[in-house]
DNA sequence: CGCCATCATCGTCAATTAGCGGTGAAAATA
DNA sequence: TATTTTCACCGCTAATTGACGATGATGGCG
């Protein structure tokens, strides 16, 4: 059924692609990522509200945030004393053009 | 700028969906996994071309591809003493719907 | 039957991650 | 200036992951 037998010396790879999308899809590797980022869709958030939807510790909650920051899928806008996070939605369109590009057709 | 006050109370969640997707993620989540798929895209392949394609042990790959396997990214044919394995575009497909549909809007 | 090639699995070790409490910085407000 | 609130960061522990070599199972082939 599938073609197995084929000339793989002409196929080059797009390294920095391949790390970018691995990085992207880590930081989406978790639950609780997946969650914050789910209550962001629906608009800005203060960190303490995120605190309580998602029943962590703060520390934890404010790790999972750096994570999704330094990826690019999340802004700070500081506030003070708050900070308001955002979804940078161009984030979650790179990565799913770069699944398209990647791994279609 | 963004707006950060609002009623979190009605926020639902689709807690499935969102396993579902951080588990697509997680078998992303490694520049190893990724090449291993990008091969595939090509085409079907021995695991012995892919173990030379990627220079991992060939234990190592093996893992990957059981990690693929489970996700459901990739089909493994069994003829032997090879297998041939195969990307699996559906899963593909779905991870980037599941992308769309919770994430964007 | 014995050999060979291929792939999965096991055990192990090092590195990374997830979670927490505690601490500290920052600025608005009293 | 002292207080309060909010969030980032540190250090720690437990659990998970990634990588490897070794071993084992499987079926084709001599």
């Amino acid at each position: 059924m599938a073609e197995c037998l084929r000339n793989l010396d002409e196929l080059s790879f797009d390294l920095a692609a391949e790390k970018e999308l691995a990085y992207y899809a880590k930081a989406l590797a978790h639950p609780a990522r997946i969650r914050l980022l789910t209550v962001l869709a629906a608009g800005g958030c203060l960190g303490s509200d995120l605190v309580e939807q998602l029943g962590l510790a703060q520390s934890t909650v404010s790790e999972h945030l750096r994570i999704l920051r330094e990826a690019g899928f999340v802004h700070a806008e500081v506030q003070h004393p708050r900070t308001c996070f955002s979804l940078k939605p161009e984030a979650v369109a790179r990565a799913r053009e770069l699944l398209a590009l990647m791994l279609e057709q």
